[in-house]
DNA sequence: TCACTTCCTGACCGATCGGCCAGCTTCTGA
DNA sequence: TCAGAAGCTGGCCGATCGGTCAGGAAGTGA
């Protein structure tokens, strides 16, 4: 049992700086500073800097395994309904965690923390997709995808942007394109 | 008359560090390892790191403020067109930088050789959503506008990638919403 | 009370960072 | 030919970085 909140707090304040100054632009000190402590005690808490990242994106990381799991066995726009319905509720869910992935730099990403996240994401597109292979259509799933991450952070309202978010998913992969 | 392509070196080697790294990620070393320079050489051609940023931004912002000012008299849906082939074809013009935008941590945005380049992008966005205050309608555009940005550096086709962007854009944004 | 655990910290470390500077080399045009 | 400009560099600087460590304070339960 903790005797203290101050692991929360880290972890609070790093999600925060993470995601205004990226990973790399963020120091052990800006989070001491910002928290009210030593940068020794963040690392009492946290055995690294990486490893406060890592415990950062651990919950949501897990939501996407599972919601990774989900649409597994899903195939055509019974994938694609899901994974959008699913995808826009994780993100409004872990909006700096997203962020950091499509608003950090690429190196965020190569970092031990981020080794399962990749693969789930392509998963994801391909659902978006409706397991298509067509280009135009994995283009657009990873439009959507990006998209959505990309503005999910600073509007508060969760009903109108889960609504819209769902929205313009749909009519941008769900139109009918059994013309072309 | 330049004597030497060094700089130009400089920038294109900063251009693709800045992007997969970050800004913040990539030092100075960084770029002067990869064109085989000094340190200091990059620092003869410019005056600061910021500056090499300043310098690989400046063409994509001035072909912003160009379609910037082609935007400011169109309305409606004639704002909207314009802006999706208009972005869209900047975008793939100006892949790294476009990259750096909305791959790169927001710390970036905060430097001078931003300054001018915000105002643009919530003026193209909102000719994105043909000026409409909607919120879904101004949602939906920032995630066109995140999105496209996001895809548009890894793909080498431009054909393909430019048809289904302005595809992707004009389903999303463009899908007669008369009925809401 | 006291041994142990948890929590925290100041001081320190080696490495890296952006940037500076004196000086050298190469090129150019009068 | 030569003065000046352009181009480049090794060595250096102070600041910052992630991380280490010995030690102190507070809490806990026997």
């Amino acid at each position: 049992m903790a005797r203290t909140r101050t692991r929360d707090e880290i972890l609070a304040v790093a999600a925060e700086l993470f995601y205004r100054a990226g990973f790399k632009g963020t120091s052990l000190q800006d989070i001491a500073a910002e928290v009210g402590c030593s940068k020794a005690t963040l690392l009492y808490h946290f055995d690294s800097k990486e490893a406060i990242l890592a415990a950062l994106l651990a919950p949501a990381a897990r939501e996407l395994a599972e919601l990774d799991e989900q649409l597994a066995g899903l195939q055509g726009e019974a994938a694609r309904a899901a994974a959008i319905d699913g995808f826009v509720d994780l993100v409004l869910r872990y909006r700096r965690e997203a962020g950091l992935i499509y608003h950090g730099s690429l190196d965020v990403l190569l970092t031990p923390a981020f080794d399962g996240v990749q693969p789930m994401i392509e998963n994801l597109c391909s659902a978006f997709a409706a397991r298509s292979t067509d280009p135009g259509e994995q283009i657009a799933a990873e439009v959507l995808l990006a998209g959505i991450c990309s503005v999910a952070i600073d509007r508060p309202d969760d009903v109108t942007l889960r609504s819209a978010l769902i929205a313009v998913a749909k009519r941008a992969l769900l139109t009918p394109r059994s013309k072309d």
